[in-house]
DNA sequence: CAGTTAAGATTACAAGTGTAATCTTAACTC
DNA sequence: GAGTTAAGATTACACTTGTAATCTTAACTG
């Protein structure tokens, strides 16, 4: 399967979070966060964010379709767009891959570089116990 | 400070493990993972792994100079390079970069995602519980 | 010294990417 | 029904990337 970019990932991200979704919905998702803040003057404040040009996200949808990342179906006028590729496998696969090739495959070496700079806090060390101790339920 | 291709990555990190070095010494090094069984008629087995072509390695040293990933020094006829970019803050970064586009900056999340398919086995978790109480023997 | 090497510099070139603009055409509007 | 929209399709275009081949020139060789 060919790569998806990192462009095409945040389309596909704003995809997960609602779908089937028209062109334009996956448009006003990805601009959503991107104008969140409204100033004294109620006049929209666009953060530092960069805005989706409409025709910019078009092109990306029509990537992911030739890639066989998303599917859609025609809906009067316009389409409905679905993931075909799952959200964790695909998160997994990259982590994998990163893992594999920064760090021999081992992920405690990443993890200790984000302990290192301090990069963790009590939630974190927490939820890593706990995700320990579900793994010690299941594989002792 | 531009990005790091794949394969740029590739010969830095033939060069982390080994510098200053020569543009030679570094093909040396990227090619021999790539050759390292050898069979009973004692010709060489080259694996599946790809070989790297001097020229491509030329390329991409050249590539790593302009982006100031790398430096070099004149030595009689050539060059020796070494790196100018830490292999532990540059590995730190690519993984702060995706936990951020794929788990909203959280590690966790990213772990679990490795607990359920079950990619971590006993070592991993000793590695991890060592991890754990190192930070808190330093933040607690 | 003249010829040959070989290192690095320069050039090449197709595929992928980010970022759109233009084209086509079916659907809505008056 | 004729004109206007607007969705998706097609085209654009510069930059990056993987992968080398060719060029230049300083150094070695006889």
């Amino acid at each position: 399967m060919t790569e998806i970019s990192n462009a095409e990932f945040e389309v596909l991200e704003a995809l997960w979070q609602n779908y089937p979704a028209s062109a334009n919905d996956i448009i006003a998702k990805l601009n959503e966060s991107a104008s969140t803040h409204v100033n004294t003057n109620s006049t929209v404040d666009k953060n530092q964010e960069k805005l989706w040009h409409d025709k910019t996200v078009k092109t990306l949808l029509n990537r992911l379709v030739k890639k066989q990342a998303i599917s859609f179906e025609k809906q009067q006028r316009h389409y409905l767009y679905s993931p075909l590729l799952e959200r964790e496998a695909y998160t997994l696969k990259e982590s994998t891959s990163l893992i594999e090739r920064m760090f021999s495959g081992k992920l405690a070496p990443m993890v200790a570089g984000f302990a290192k700079k301090n990069d963790l806090n009590k939630d974190d060390i927490n939820a890593l116990k706990s995700l320990i101790s579900d793994w010690e339920k299941n594989n002792d």
